[in-house]
DNA sequence: CAGTATCCTGTCCGATACTG
DNA sequence: CAGTATCGGACAGGATACTG
C-alpha cells in the first residue's frame, strides 16, 4: 500500500505506517537499536535477501528513520545509524516487545527489557509525564487536534476546552 | 512475507508484527478503540475496499484481536469488538501517535491524547512501572529472556544475573 | 565487503459486480 | 446491511548471479 496515500494521511498513525509499514522495517531498526550498521551485519541477522535490503535501507535513510554515513575512504564505505526519530522509535520497539510478551509468548518471554546496571526486568507502561498517570482508557482518550482537517474533526471528536490542570506552572492570574 | 515465518519468529517484536503487519489491520484497532464495531462503520472510515476489509477482519479475528459477535439474530449480523489483546494494543497506537506527532507533523498535531475530563493533553512516555523511572538507553537495554533459543541468545546479550533492586517487597530471609 | 541486476512468486490491495 | 466473488495491478519479498 506504501505510496498512494493511506485512508487519511493525516492521521499520525498512518504517517507513521508509511514509515516503518513495511515487514522489515521495524526489524532493521530493531537490529540498529542492538548497535548493527553494517549492511552484512543486517543480512546475517535477519536473513534477508541483499536487494530487498538494499531497498529497505534506502527508504528508512530517505524518511529520516536511518543516516548512510562514509566510514571508509579508500574503499567506499558506508553504515547505517539512527537519526533522533529512529532512536526515539525504541520506546515503540519495547512497547511491542511488553505486548507480544503478554499475549503471544505461552512458553515464556525470549526477550525482555532489563535494567542495565541491576538486570531487574522492567514492565513497561505509558504514562503522562506531566502528571504521571498511566494512558488508559477511559481516563484519557484520543481527540482531534490543532491541525486535524475535517476527515480527522470527524472521526476523533475533539479535545474539550484545555482547563489548565493543577499541575501547570504559573497560571496567569486574570 | 505473513506467513512464512519471518526471520527469527521467537522475537516479540516479529510475533507482534505477524498480527499487526498489515497496512490496515492498526488501522482497523485504531477505529476499533474509537468504537467501531461493524463492517460498513470500517469500511467508511477507512476508506478500504470490501474484500479487503473482510480479509483483514477475519485475520485480526484468528489472531484472537478481534472477536465477531453475533448481535442480531432475525437476519444474522455480527460486530466485531475487541479483545483484551485488542485492547491492549492501545498503548501502541497512541505511542505512535506521538512519534508521528514529533517526527511527521510539521504542521502541528492533527491527533492528540487528551485527559478526558480535563482536555489537557498528554504527553505519552515509557517507563518501568516498578521504579517508575523512564525507560531510555542506555538505563535500561533488551535481553534474551528465559525462553530465549540460541538465534535469540546470539542476538541479545543475556541479562546480567538479577540481583533483585530495592522495590523487591519483603525478599526471603536466608 | 557492500551492494546491483534480473527474474520470479505471492499477495496485498483496489475496483467492481453481485447476494441474502 | 454485511458481506462474497472475480479480475487485475503494483510491489514486497525470495533466489541467484554478478561487481568494484
Amino acid at each position: 500500500m506504501q505510496r498512494k496515500s493511506f485512508g487519511n494521511m493525516q492521521c499520525p498513525i498512518a504517517r507513521s505506517l508509511e514509515r516503518v509499514g513495511e515487514w522489515w522495517s521495524m526489524l532493521i531498526l530493531r537490529d540498529a537499536s542492538l548497535g548493527l550498521t553494517r549492511f552484512d551485519q543486517f543480512q546475517e541477522s535477519l536473513g534477508i535477501a541483499p536487494n530487498i535490503l538494499t531497498r529497505r535501507l534506502k527508504r528508512l535513510v530517505e524518511t529520516g528513520l536511518l543516516e548512510r554515513r562514509r566510514y571508509s575512504d579508500k574503499p567506499p564505505r558506508y553504515e547505517y545509524v539512527l537519526t533522533q526519530a529512529g532512536r526515539d522509535f525504541r520506546p515503540l520497539l519495547w512497547a511491542f516487545i511488553a505486548w507480544g510478551n503478554k499475549h503471544f509468548a505461552p512458553e515464556g518471554p525470549s526477550v525482555v527489557i532489563v535494567d542495565s546496571k541491576t538486570g531487574v526486568e522492567a514492565d513497561p507502561l505509558l504514562i503522562d509525564r506531566a502528571s504521571g498517570r498511566p494512558l488508559t482508557m477511559p481516563d484519557f482518550r484520543s481527540a482531534a487536534g490543532p491541525a486535524a482537517n475535517a476527515q480527522i474533526r470527524q472521526r476523533y471528536p475533539a479535545a474539550p476546552r484545555a482547563r489548565h490542570a493543577s499541575t501547570a506552572p504559573n497560571p496567569p492570574h486574570p
